[in-house]
DNA sequence: CTGAATCCAGCCCGATACTG
DNA sequence: CAGTATCGGGCTGGATTCAG
């Protein structure tokens, strides 16, 4: 067999992502709720999720700790993302009947097992961000020559 | 040496993770500039850029035939966010001054080593995207039995 | 065909104040 | 300490229309 015609080196790991995609889209309907992408992804992608999972990467925190540890998360969103964490089952809140009350939440086994692919995501951010950040500088410089 | 104190099982992705946060944490400011996870992570939270990442991963793509490949994105939606990923230099943009004229777009180097750990995430994704859909069920039953 | 421009609805999220 | 409730602004993103 020859080269494949694809103009993309076709890696694993867009094969993989070729066929999955094609999987949800092509199937039946193009529900959000059936796409995985959309389902799932939709969560981390939103302002704190990924960050709340790794401050709980190094173990249980409480409230008012991870409250200190992201200093410009408020107590609404905090509150709110934790619950939505929780909802689907990627983290687990404990409360200790103290006075005054304490509340500690931990990675559910599922959650520590989302870390993985994260971290993979977030070294690559870490590698190529100084990449990023120039092509956005060039391509704002073109914009403003024009 | 025994083990560790950690109360979640320490993996690998975990460790790293947990080294990488307290670097952009801790180091100087906090500005979302200077963090990876929030400058690069973000862009990929929005609504539509993993999914023309991954539409992408089989190859160039013109305009029209994106705007059919994920249906339900509006044209407003699809420039957008193809600018933005040009911009991050994830994606390259090539004008065919045909008439009409056609425009095609491809993953860049950069993008296309993006997709690897992108495909990690997805196929987590659809691996627990079961698990998590319980969970959320669970966790809505209690809620309404409250 | 590929886009730009405009208008507008909805929600994301922050600030603040109040409970147990 | 750990939330909840309310208000409001800003931004995301959809529908439509116009242009090259």
């Amino acid at each position: 067999m020859r080269e494949p015609p694809a103009t993309n080196p076709p890696t694993a790991a867009a094969a993989s992502l070729v066929q999955g995609f094609q999987g949800w889209m092509s199937s039946n309907d193009l529900s959000p709720a059936a796409c995985p992408v959309r389902d799932v992804l939709d969560q981390l992608g939103d302002k704190w999720s990924t960050l709340l999972l790794i401050a709980l990467a190094a173990g249980p925190r409480r409230f008012g700790v991870l409250r200190r540890t992201v200093p410009d998360i408020s107590q609404r969103m905090l509150t709110q993302t934790l619950r939505d964490l929780q909802r689907d089952g990627l983290i687990d809140r404990q409360v200790f009947p103290t006075k005054p009350p304490s509340v500690e939440y931990s990675l559910s086994p599922l959650g520590t097992s989302l870390l993985e692919p994260v971290a993979a995501l977030v070294a690559w951010a870490e590698r190529n961000h100084a990449d990023i950040r120039v092509a956005r500088a060039r391509y704002d410089a073109e914009d403003a020559a024009a």
